[in-house]
DNA sequence: ACACAAATAGACCGTTTGGTCTAGAAGGAG
DNA sequence: CTCCTTCTAGACCAAACGGTCTATTTGTGT
C-alpha cells in the first residue's frame, strides 16, 4: 500500500535522520527518497524542515511504543518483558545496518537551540518511560518501583544503543538486561 | 595562558560540536571562536573539518578521563567513586547550560558513514570504560565484576545525560547512582 | 643580517543548503 | 460542464558550506 505524501515524507525523514542527524541530511535527499516535490513538503509542513523533523520524531516514537508493547504484552513478569525488549532492540540494530541511532535524540542533539525540539523530545521520552511503567505495574510492581525501573531501563537502552553503535556490535544490548534484573 | 593554535581550534570545535553536532557547526563559526584564519586550520589539520573533529573528540576525551580520575581517586570504595562521578557530571551539565551533549557521540551520531569517526569513538568509549574498570579493581572489585560495573556505569551515564538534556534538568543524573549501587 | 621553514591571513571558488514563488494538475461539489 | 480548493511540480534565490590557493608575516638557526 502507498502511504499518503505527508506520511511518506515523515517516514523517509525519520530514516535519514537516524543515519546522519537533523543537520546532516538535506531536504533534496529527503524529497527524492519520498518521491515528493518541494511544493508538497511546504504545503503539508508550513515550517519546512523543522516541522518535518517533529513529524519524523513522532513517527519514530509510535514505532518505539509498538516495540515496547510487543515485548511486554506477552511477558509473564517484568524481567522477561525487559529482556525481550533488549533482544528486540538488538535485532533491530542489526537489521538497520548497525549504524542508525534514535531519531529523537538525533533531532535533540543537533538542532539549534530550538525550544520546540527540546519540548518534543522530552514529551516523547517521558511517553516511553511511562509506557514501560504501566507494563511494570500490570506485572505486579508497585508504582514507585515501576517508575524507577522504567527510568533505569530507558537510560540503559539509550546508552547501550550508543555503545553498540560505536562498537558496531549489538551484543552489548543483549548483555544489559541481566544487569537490570538485579533485585527482581 | 594562551593555547597554541591547534589546541585552541580543537577546544573551540569541541565546545561547538557539543552544542549542535558535527554537521550543525560551520567552519567559519569555529574559526571565529578560536580567532584563527582558515589558512591555519588547513595548515594544522590537513583534512580540514574531519581532522579537526577527531582532535576535538580526543580533547573532550582527555577531559572526561580527568573527571573520572577526580571522582574515583579520593573514593574509599566503588560506590562512592561512582556517586561522585554522577554528581560531578550533573554539576558539569548545569554549568554547560543544560544543553550540551557528549562531543564524541555528537561526532559519531552525525558524521556521514566515516569509518575513522566510528573507530575513534569506539576507542574513546572503551578507554573511558577501562579507566573506570581500573579504579574498580583498585577499590577491591574482581576483574569480571569491575568490567561489568564499568560498562553499566558508562551506559547509564550516557543515557542519563540524554534524558537530562531532554528534560533540561540534571536531577535524573543525581538519582541514577542509587540504581547502580545494587549489590555492592 | 640573512635564509628558510612554519604559520597566519583571507580572497576566492564551485556546490549545496533551506526556503519562496508561480504555474498547473487533480478531484470533488454544484 | 464550471468553479474552487487541494495538492503537485520544479525553477529560482540568496546565503552558507567546506575547501583551495597565493601572499605575507613570524620565528629560528647560522
Amino acid at each position: 500500500m502507498k502511504l499518503a505524501t505527508p506520511d511518506r515524507l515523515a517516514q523517509s525523514a525519520a530514516r535519514l535522520f537516524q543515519e546522519r542527524g537533523y543537520e546532516g541530511v538535506g531536504l533534496s535527499e529527503i524529497l527524492s527518497a519520498a518521491k515528493a516535490p518541494k511544493g508538497s513538503l511546504y504545503h503539508h509542513f508550513r515550517n519546512g524542515k523543522s516541522d518535518l523533523a517533529l513529524a519524523a520524531a513522532h513517527f519514530a516514537s509510535r514505532e518505539m511504543l509498538r516495540i515496547i508493547d510487543d515485548a511486554f504484552t506477552p511477558a509473564e513478569n517484568y524481567k522477561d518483558g525487559m529482556t525481550t525488549l533488549f533482544h528486540k532492540s538488538a535485532k533491530l540494530f542489526d537489521i538497520m545496518g548497525k549504524w542508525n541511532g534514535c531519531p529523537v535524540s538525533g533531532i535533540l542533539l543537533n538542532g539549534s537551540p530550538n525550544p520546540m525540539f527540546r519540548k518534543t523530545s522530552e514529551m516523547i521520552f517521558n511517553a516511553w518511560i511511562s509506557r514501560v511503567k504501566e507494563h511494570g505495574q500490570r506485572l505486579g510492581l508497585d508504582p514507585d518501583e515501576a517508575d524507577t525501573r522504567a527510568t533505569h531501563l530507558f537510560v540503559v537502552l539509550q546508552g547501550g544503543w550508543d555503545l553498540a553503535r560505536a562498537r558496531g556490535d549489538s551484543n552489548v544490548l543483549r548483555r544489559l538486561p541481566d544487569l537490570l534484573a538485579q533485585g527482581l
